[in-house]
DNA sequence: TCCTTGACGGAGA
DNA sequence: ATCTCCGCCAAGG
């Protein structure tokens, strides 16, 4: 099946991570029953669009980190976003243990 | 059609 | 902690 087809089931389960938690992009996939499909799930959020209600800004990757260009408007957005939520950046990077959402 | 590049991730060195 | 390499595929050149 196309990732298309499956961009709905990605899009409800970011849409119910919680503010002041992040989930990475592998546990989006798998929560979504697409293990091993994380970059299906980039693919998904980008696929968004601008005025999207959908919490894109809780995803980042396993290391903790922001997934796209660091000098991208994006980029500034998902930062701004997370830290109107609490969610402080150390170092570049988000503390997993300490904000990684836990269904 | 082949090759490269992605909003990735896990294993191994 | 950092860096490759290798799955995963789709989209663009």
């Amino acid at each position: 099946m196309p990732v298309i087809d499956h961009y709905p089931a990605i899009w409800q389960v970011v849409a119910k991570i919680p503010s002041g938690h992040v989930a990475s992009y592998g546990q989006v996939a798998r929560l979504a029953g697409l293990p091993g499909y994380a970059r299906w799930v980039g693919r998904a959020l980008n696929a968004l669009p601008e005025d999207t209600r959908i919490p894109w800004h809780r995803v980042v990757n396993s290391a903790g980190r922001i997934a796209l260009p660091s000098d991208s408007a994006a980029y500034r957005q998902q930062h701004y976003r997370l830290q109107q939520e609490g969610v402080e950046q150390r170092n570049d990077r988000y503390d997993l243990a300490r904000y990684q959402w836990c269904p």
